[in-house]
DNA sequence: TGTACATCAGTGAACGCGCGTTCACTGATGTAC
DNA sequence: TGTACATCAGTGAACGCGCGTTCACTGATGTAC
């Protein structure tokens, strides 16, 4: 049915049943979601396209959104709590240098298919605008990854705060050249973010071929049906 | 007279004599400039806004320039040469230590007085639809100076592209964080910057110490006159 | 069982705006003869 | 010395567009009595 509708085009929406109201609300979202991850700028996001997208009037968009920044936020906050629910999913295991490397290497994958949604969340006048306090969690939970790994003896001693920090912004940096120069000639990321993990981390280089090892050849690429991953 | 035309507002700007109507395009460009560092967003700059700021027809500006993009190149291109220039200028010293961490400090410092004109210049959509092959240049001197750190014994031998690459992919992130996300509480820059040529640039912390002796207590911060450094 | 009413899930037309860009034009200044 | 013409440095009006947002409205479905 999906595939039907995303296969024919603009597809004949009847009304949500009564009670129903809300589906039309994750279905703006939903739709807002895409067109991010194409535009890659929330200012180019317009309340018109969106409802082009899901085959309603425009007028419809406001029953559930006050604005247009309200629904970019709103877009932006369910974005990264699929990015995070995903990641955490992602990060099991008992080592915690491999939990730290995975977190890291997962991240940069999630970039990969999702530069346009990246560019928003992290780069967009947006963050100027409003606050995104949701953001805070992916750090938080990145530094807890580096405490635990200091506390098994398994990084440096210091301060997991300074660590995670230098880490974040060391991947963050990475990503953002990759994502937006995308024409220069790039060298492999998973090489550069183990890098990061040796000098700035503080962690043993044998420890980091181990949790290499354990993984296997490279990290599946997250593919949430946006095309922006094709792109 | 620049002053008092700042103070009074849109000047009765009358036409350029003959043979001099090069002028109008330095002034169609720095008013560019202006309003880019303002905007931190190139699609947000129009050409009817650059013509009002500069006092004078909308079409004139299409003298000088075929389309938005050309301008927005073209203040790109200035501010950027700008930028090498004051910065080879404060790249003197012969240790080539000092010369990598005060380069990287400037930088820093830069981008603070001019978090528009990064944000356009680094992370603007502009940047998948235009080339920006001058940016090149900076990445080239960074390397440089780190392969002077090594040749002269006092940064860890190694591939200086590969450490040049990881410390501006550092730096970068640390700054875009701190640009994109002002309101957050963050650490001083210039004790990550030395964290990042310790750890990834390989420089015994003794040396690092006596270049931040002789440098002084901080560096200045540019003043270009643009109005977005009092943001 | 009927019926008036409330609620819900949306819609269509319209307003006013700023924009990129095109077009034909102006008026001052130089120059060939 | 005069004059026709070319060039230069711009201008004003207009086109058509998509946009955010508001407003009054529709029509189906449930519910109190």
């Amino acid at each position: 049915m999906a595939l039907m509708n995303a296969i024919s085009g603009p597809r004949p929406r009847g009304r949500n049943p009564r009670g129903q109201g809300e589906r039309l609300r994750e279905d703006i979202v939903a739709a807002a979601v895409r067109l991010l991850d194409e535009l890659a700028d929330d200012q180019a996001l317009s309340m018109r396209a969106v409802a082009r997208e899901v085959g309603i009037a425009a007028t419809s968009v406001y029953i559930h959104f006050a604005d247009r920044d309200a629904l970019v936020l709103a877009a932006l906050e369910q974005s990264h709590r699929d990015l995070v629910r995903t990641l955490e999913r992602a990060e099991t295991g008992a080592d915690p240098v491999a939990r730290l490397r995975g977190r890291l290497l997962f991240l940069g994958e999630w970039v990969r298919g999702h530069q346009g949604l990246y560019k928003v969340l992290h780069e967009s006048t947006l963050n100027q605008r409003a606050s995104m306090e949701f953001k805070q969690e992916l750090a938080e939970r990145t530094t807890a990854a580096v405490q635990r790994c200091m506390d098994a003896g398994l990084a440096a001693p210091g301060r997991a705060a300074e660590v995670s920090l230098d880490l974040r912004a060391a991947v963050h940096g990475a990503v953002s050249m990759r994502v937006n120069q995308p024409d220069l000639p790039w060298p492999p990321l998973e090489e550069q973010i183990d890098r990061f993990l040796a000098k700035l981390g503080g962690i043993a280089p044998d420890l980091l071929e181990r949790a290499r090892q354990a993984e296997g050849p490279a990290p599946a690429p997250p593919q949430n049906g946006s095309g922006a991953a094709a792109r």
